[in-house]
DNA sequence: GGCCGAGTAATCAAACTTGACTAGTCGCGC
DNA sequence: GCGCGACTAGTCAAGTTTGATTACTCGGCC
C-alpha cells in the first residue's frame, strides 16, 4: 500500500520535518489509524525505506532528554513523489484507502491539477458505470446469483463517488481550500525545505 | 487480511476439493483479483497456511500428467472457520474487500443466520451515521478544511451501504437464494466434504 | 520434427505490515 | 522519596503479500 509512504511523507512536509513519534501522533489527531488502517511499525518502516531511497534526509539528535531520535526532512525528489502520488491516488479507482490519503494531502498540488485529475477520476467511474450496466444485462451464467448481485453495491459506491467528486471539483474551481499555488501554501510560504542535504 | 482466507476456503468447500490452481482460476473467474486484489502467491500461501493449522487437509498426487500437485479438502473444523468470517465480514464495517467476500460465500450461513448478521451491519452503520452528524457540527479545529470535506464521502458510503443491506436483508427474508438450510444446498446435498482424514 | 505460444502449476526472495515488547521521563499523590 | 500510570520514542520477530521466475505439457503450423 502506497497510501502509508504518501501520508508518512506528506506530515513530514506539513510540519517542515518531524521524528517518527510526531508523524505517528499527527496521524492519531486525524485519526488515520480508522481510514487508512496505519499502525505503528508501519511507520517507521515507511520513513527508514523512505531515506533509504532519497525521498528524507535523516538527521541523528542527540537525546538531551529521552532516547535518541532521529530528525527527517523531505528533499526535492520526496516533494516530487509526493505530487506524483497524490495524483495517482485521485486518478485511480477502487482503492479507497489511497484516495483518502490523497484528500488528505491535496493542498500539494496547484489547483489546476487537482481538478484536471479529479476530473480524470470523474470520466473513469462514468465508464465503470456504464460498462457494468452492460455486464448486468449479460452476465455470465457460471457466476452463483449472489456474486452478480454485490455489483449493486458497487455501483452504488461508485455512483455515491462519482457526485462527491463532482461537487468537490466544483468546490475547487470556485476557489475553496489553500493550494499549491495560493498565496499562504507551503510553496509561496518562506520554505526551509528547499535546501539540498 | 482475512479476506484471502476465506476465499481460499470457501472456493475449496464449494468445489468439494481442490489444488491450487484451481482455486486461483475460479477467483479468476469471479473476478475476484479486482474486488478481493488477490494475488497468486497469497493463494499458495493461504492453502498452506490453513492445512497448517487443521483447516485444510492436504493430498499429494502424483504428477501423472505436468508437476506434481497437492489437493486439498476442507476439514470439518475448516468449514466452522468459514461461516465464522462470513458470520465476522457482514458485522465489520470500514473492511470492503471482508464483505465482499462474506457475499461471495454467503450461501454458507443458514437463512436466519445471514438476516441477524445483515441487519447488525444495518444497526452499526445507523450508528455510525448519527456519530458522524455530531462530529461534523463539533469538529475539531486543528484538522485541516479538506480533510474534514473528507468525512461527506464516507458518510455517502455509509448510506448507500445501508440502503443496500436493507435491501439485501429483505430480499432474504422473501427467499432469495439458495442458504445452508434450504434444499439443493452444499449442506442438505450429499457431501464428500464430510469425511474427515 | 522442431519450435512457439498458450495454458497449467507452483516456488521463492524481497518487501511490507503487524502487534507485542522495551525503555526512558515526568508529574503526582501518599 | 518512591511507586504508579501516562506519555514519549522506538525496536523486533513473526507473519503476509507481491511480483518475478521456473518448469512442464500440449497443440498447431511451417
Amino acid at each position: 500500500m502506497s497510501a502509508t509512504k504518501l501520508l508518512v511523507l506528506g506530515i513530514v512536509h506539513l510540519s517542515g520535518g518531524a521524528h517518527g513519534y510526531q508523524v505517528r501522533s499527527e496521524l492519531q489527531n486525524w485519526r488515520a489509524e480508522i481510514w487508512a488502517k496505519i499502525k505503528p511499525g508501519s511507520i517507521y518502516h515507511a520513513l527508514k525505506k523512505a531515506a533509504a531511497d532519497g525521498l528524507l534526509t535523516e538527521h541523528a539528535e542527540p537525546g538531551n532528554s529521552g532516547p535518541e531520535r532521529v530528525l527527517y526532512r523531505v528533499t526535492a525528489q520526496g516533494r516530487d513523489e509526493i505530487v506524483e502520488l497524490v495524483r495517482d491516488g485521485l486518478r485511480r479507482t477502487h482503492d479507497p484507502t489511497m484516495l483518502d490519503a490523497s484528500i488528505a494531502m491535496l493542498p500539494m498540488l496547484t489547483r489546476a491539477d487537482a481538478i484536471a485529475h479529479i476530473n480524470e477520476r470523474v470520466a473513469r467511474l462514468e465508464a465503470e458505470l456504464v460498462h457494468q450496466a452492460k455486464w448486468r444485462e449479460h452476465p455470465d451464467r457460471d457466476i452463483p446469483e449472489h456474486v452478480r448481485d454485490q455489483a449493486e453495491l458497487w455501483a452504488g459506491h461508485a455512483r455515491t463517488e462519482l457526485e462527491w467528486a463532482k461537487r468537490l471539483s466544483k468546490r475547487l474551481s470556485e476557489g475553496a481550500y489553500t493550494m499549491a499555488d495560493d498565496p499562504g501554501s507551503w510553496r509561496t510560504a518562506p520554505d526551509p525545505l528547499q535546501m539540498r542535504f
